[in-house]
Formats: structure tokens, C-alpha cells, sequence
DNA sequence: GACTGGCACTCGCTACAGTCGAGTGCCAGT
DNA sequence: ACTGGCACTCGACTGTAGCGAGTGCCAGTC
């Protein structure tokens, strides 16, 4: 399977004319528009080797090329140039993301700038509690045998839950759980609280055991276990550019898919390695409704760690350089926000 | 203008004709499929009237007629028989909204429940805060110069905000401060609280004033001023059905306003008297991407106040009868939940 | 052996003509 | 006031033809 350098080259030019007039591509445009040196002729035959080792293929007999799933893949890993951001670019960004007053406001601000600059769905996840560590817990009474259960996280994330206490629980206890819940729990990581909890309660004197024990159940149930992680999405009106010709006509699928927080979640929240960028082409998608888009995802946090994930979603046929560079940026930006923090 | 009881049946059998089949009626199907009592031509003259006054059109001339918006209001005013609720609709109500947690559990299921039970586009506005009261305040010490503020108000709703103090207070007069603020708000109105908010710094001590200026200013703020509503979607991916016919080809527009909290909160926030459903049927609409849209909304609340609206938004071409009783049905069910609370 | 020019071929797209039929408006008759 | 009948309109569909972009292949050249 020879694919020397012109063979790339060519793959190279038909990925980036594709992406740029959305019709596929012959070989004489390509030679016109390209430097390639040589003629159509040689061009076809290249392409023939490239269609027959599945990077590119034909709509129809008498048409173009355009690049496969496959193209897309060998193009982003091996052929694509990084493409810098525009001053103009990076300036929105920082406009945007100054005078944040709030998580929930630098999220939403995030979301709409990627939208915005790439012109493609946008997706960020909100910091995970797994991975925040507890900065305050702070128990409210609401009446005699209700307490609002306010957990505050170092990545500025605040989470709230009504608890109903089994029996009527004086104002002096709650101030004994308070304290006993802060010791155990300030400071210690999401995940690994649940063995602290468990502990909470065992150690804790006899009068404040019920109270413990349901609270510890809240605790465990909403901080843990229940939809912990949100979402935020923006730009899905720029699904409808380039006309119903990407996602085969049908946006169906996919604005079901971006309606289920689980999925979203799954094409951003897994980006583990931090300065990496994560391309999913289509069908390398495990979505099935997704099967026809591409996800250009990468983890964001503070310094190196990482507290969430973000990226963008597009037809297959999209700007990969381009976006690569987009979402880093801003997750790069969002990281430095929240060490700011 | 004579509207005698036939032609309105007609247009009545028109209307529902068209939402059922999406296709242009023609005047021997009308009578083939309604007991009229009188023959197709008798029908055509009737509709040669009701397309005189605007009620319905032709969309070229060898076609049927379809509903204009006028004749959708008309429908939706004076012939529309009430729908009630199918016993497995009712039950889908009552099966999803019990084991709501949260206030966001509630909302989230309200809003995916609307938009399953109807097939459209569901938007539920959260609680208004401007017409919540304050339930208590909390002041949480993050460090010496921050603050996290947290309102809870009546409606479940919590919202939080971290303040920037201009000078180190020590935890004593957190304690001051939380008193006092708490004192003076807790139990008023939201909306009514700048002439109290003020009275608070100017009756504060001295030793209070500094902190408590920062501290009033984020509180009106955050809780008056700034996006004090929020708003839950769902069921973007029903625009599709109907593949395209609705909304004349583009759903790019409709996308874009429902990207819009200010616009949703047109649509739903504004409806004031209780008990009535509010139908706003596509030019009668004031946001221009909404114009091929309709909108079907009410308020909800706990016993016989507001605190939000919520309801569908679809093509002009929807179930009108159908969507008012789940709409007012569902709005029922939430504030019969909000009130248990 | 790699590249090129030339040529025959494929096939989607557009335009055009013709037919079909649903649906209409009108009118004379009951 | 309603009805049956009739001429008419016009969109939808079908089939044909011509165009042209693009290809694959082959013989020739460096």
C-alpha cells in the first residue's frame, strides 16, 4: 500500500476543498488549486489508490471524490497543520470570558463563545463533582425536621438538597452536625467520600444518630450517585447550515442524542489525558445517532488537573484544524478562570 | 358577514382534517369523511366564503385548502371541543412526577413529560423569583474577604453567589450579618426587597457598613436584577416530524429563538391570569423567527398563584385542543406538587 | 517505470413536452 | 337554498434528450 507523499498530498487538498465548498472534489479542480506539480491524469490515479484503500470514495460514477471516515481520521493524525488562532479570535475570547460573576455564569459563557467561534454545536460540562473536593457544607434548617443540605466545591460548584429528618432535631444538634460533618468531609475528594461518610455516622454520639444516618443517605445519593454532572449546550441552530446536506438529510438523531445528558456526557466527560485533544470521526462514534457527525472534545481544569470536559459537534465534514484549535484555546482559558478562583 | 353554523363546521372539519393528514383538503374528502348533510359543491361555496374572509387559503390553485392563521384562531376561539385526557395520559402525569426530589428534579421532569405527552417542543420556566419570598439567607465563610450567599426561597428555588468582600470580617460579624439580613428579608417578596435592602445598610452599625454595602449590592444583583430566571427545553428533536413540511424547510430560526432565554420567557413568562391557557398561533406572534410557530402556554403555581409558566411550542399546524389539556393538565399536577412542599 | 495527453464512456442534472387527476368555479335545474 | 354537471386550472409525475463534469484506460514520452 504505497501512499507516498503526493498520495497525501492529494488526500491533503481533497479534505480541505471538501470541507470548503461542500461538493466533491475532481481532479482537474484539484490541480488548479493546488500546487501539485503534476496533471489531472496522475491525480485520477492516485485517487483510484486512495479510493480502493477506502480513504476517499465516489458519490455517484460521474462525480468528485470525497473523503471517507477513514480520510477524515488519516487527515486529522497525520496531515492536518495546526491552524493558529486569529488575533480577532483570540480577542473574543478573552472579551468573552472577562466579568464572569459566577460558575454558572462562566459555563454559559464558554458554551456560547465555542458555538460562536467554531459555528458547530457546543458542549461544556460543568466541573465534576467526582472530581472537586469539598470547600463547605453548610445545613440549613428549614423547620424542626427539615435542613437544606448546601454543599459548596473548591471548583465553585454548589449543590443543594432538602433532607427530611426522621424526628425533630433541636437547633444545637444541627450546629454539632454541621461541625462534625465539615471536620470529616472539608477537604476530601467527591469520590472518596463515601467510607467518610459511613465513618461519619458510626462515630457520631447517640442523640444525633438518626439524623446521621438519613442525612449520610442524602449525602451519598445526591452528591455521589445522582446525576452529579451537568451540562451545558449551545449553537444547535448551526446544525442547519450547509442545508440538510450533512446528517443525510435528517437532524432528528441527532438533536435526540443532544437532548440525553448520558450520551453528551460520554462524547465529552471521558477526556482523560489533559493537553490532548480527542477527535471522534463518525462512525468511530459509539452513538448510533451520531454516526454521521464528528467530536472534537478535550478535558479543561485548573493548572494540569482536569475537572470536566468540553468540545464541539459537527457533520463529519468540518473544519478539524480549525476547531482542534478552537477548543483547546478556550479550554486552555477556562482553566486559567478557574485557577483564578 | 354570514359565518352560519355549516361553514364553521366546515372549517372546523378543515382544521382537524389538515392536522391529522398535513395535506390540503379538498371538498369531496370534507364530505366523505364528515356528516355535513350536503354535497361537495355545496361545501365549495362555502369555502369560497370562508376563503373570502381569510379563514383559509389555497396553496396553489388545482389544491384543497388549508387553514390560515386567522382560521386557526377562529378554531381555537369558537370550535374547538375539549379534549379530555386519555386515562394512560393521566396516569403518565401522576407516574412522572412523583419521586421528583428537587426543585430541578421537578422541572426536568415536567418539561420532558410536556414534551412526551404532546409531541412538541416543552418549556417550563423555573419558579420566578420575583414572585418568590425569601425563606432564609445563608452566609457562608469561604474565607475572610468571601463570602458565598445563598437564598432559598419559598418556591424551592436556591440560588447562590460569592461575594468579594473589600475588607477582612471576622466571623462574629458574619454572624451579625447573617442575622440581620435575615431579619429583614425573610418573608418579603423578592421583587419588593430594593427599598428594603437599602434600609438594611443604612441601619447597619458602623463596624457592619463596609461588608454590608458589597453584600447588598450583589444581593440586588444577583437576585433582582440579573438573569433571576431560568428556563428548562425539551424536545428539540420533535421539530423534525413532519419532515420539514412545517416551517417552511428551515427550522434554523425556530432553533435560534429557543437559544434565547429572553425569548422563551416572552413566550411562557408573561401569562398572567390563572386558570387560562394562553394561545399564541403563528403572525400573532411577536418574535419574527416564531412567526410559522404556535404557542401554547399557562401558569403555574401552588393553589391559586403563579410562579412560572411553562408550555409547547409546535407548528401551526398542531393538535390545539389536544395540547391545551395536556398543558393545563400538567401545569395542575406541578402546582399541586409545588404546594405539598 | 513514472507521468501525461487523449479519448470513449458513465451518469446525474436540467429542460421540455405530454398526460393525469384532484380540485375548483360557475351555472342551470330542482 | 341546495345539487349535479361541466369546463377549466395547474401541480405532480413520466419519459426523452442534451449537456457536462468526471472518470478509467491506453498508448506514447521522458
Amino acid at each position: 500500500m504505497g501512499l507516498d507523499d503526493r498520495k497525501l498530498a492529494v488526500l491533503r487538498a481533497i479534505v480541505e476543498d471538501y470541507v470548503a465548498t461542500q461538493e466533491p472534489v475532481g481532479s482537474k479542480a484539484l490541480v488548479e488549486r493546488h500546487q501539485l506539480g503534476v496533471s489531472p491524469a496522475t491525480v485520477r490515479n492516485d485517487m483510484a489508490v486512495l479510493e480502493e484503500e477506502g480513504y476517499i470514495r465516489q458519490p455517484h460514477t460521474s462525480a468528485g471524490r470525497v473523503p471517507t471516515d477513514r480520510g477524515y481520521r488519516l487527515f486529522v493524525d497525520r496531515l492536518s497543520r495546526v491552524k493558529p488562532l486569529s488575533p480577532a479570535e483570540r480577542r473574543a475570547i478573552e472579551r468573552f470570558l472577562v466579568g464572569a460573576v459566577d460558575l454558572d455564569d462562566v459555563v454559559h459563557r464558554t458554551v456560547r463563545l465555542l458555538a460562536q467561534l467554531t459555528r458547530q454545536v457546543a458542549v461544556v460540562q460543568y466541573p465534576s463533582l467526582a472530581r472537586s473536593k469539598v470547600r463547605h457544607l453548610e445545613l440549613v434548617p428549614i423547620s424542626t425536621t427539615r435542613l437544606m443540605v448546601v454543599m459548596i466545591a473548591d471548583t465553585g460548584r454548589v449543590e443543594q438538597r432538602l433532607v427530611e429528618l426522621p424526628a425533630p432535631v433541636p437547633a444545637e444538634h444541627v450546629t454539632d452536625l454541621r461541625r462534625l460533618v465539615n471536620e470529616k468531609l472539608v477537604g476530601s475528594q467527591l469520590a472518596e467520600t463515601p467510607p467518610l461518610v459511613q465513618a461519619l455516622v458510626e462515630e457520631s454520639a447517640p442523640h444525633l444518630r438518626p439524623a446521621m444516618t438519613t442525612l449520610s443517605t442524602v449525602l451519598l445519593e445526591t452528591l455521589v450517585e445522582r446525576h452529579e454532572e451537568r451540562i451545558a449546550l449551545a449553537g444547535t441552530a448551526n446544525l442547519t447550515r450547509g442545508g440538510l446536506l450533512d446528517f443525510q438529510g435528517s437532524l432528528r438523531p441527532i438533536l435526540e442524542a443532544l437532548e440525553e445528558e448520558v450520551v453528551l456526557l460520554k462524547l465529552i466527560g471521558e477526556t482523560e489525558p489533559s493537553n490532548t485533544t480527542r477527535v471522534l470521526i463518525g462512525d468511530e462514534n459509539e452513538i448510533d445517532n451520531l454516526r454521521a457527525a464528528s467530536v472534537v472534545s478535550t478535558g479543561y481544569g485548573p493548572g494540569a488537573t482536569i475537572v470536566g470536559g468540553l468540545g464541539v459537534l459537527g457533520p463529519t465534514r468540518m473544519d478539524y484544524p480549525g476547531n482542534i484549535a478552537m477548543v483547546r484555546a478556550v479550554a486552555r482559558y477556562v482553566g486559567e478562570l478557574l485557577a483564578q478562583n
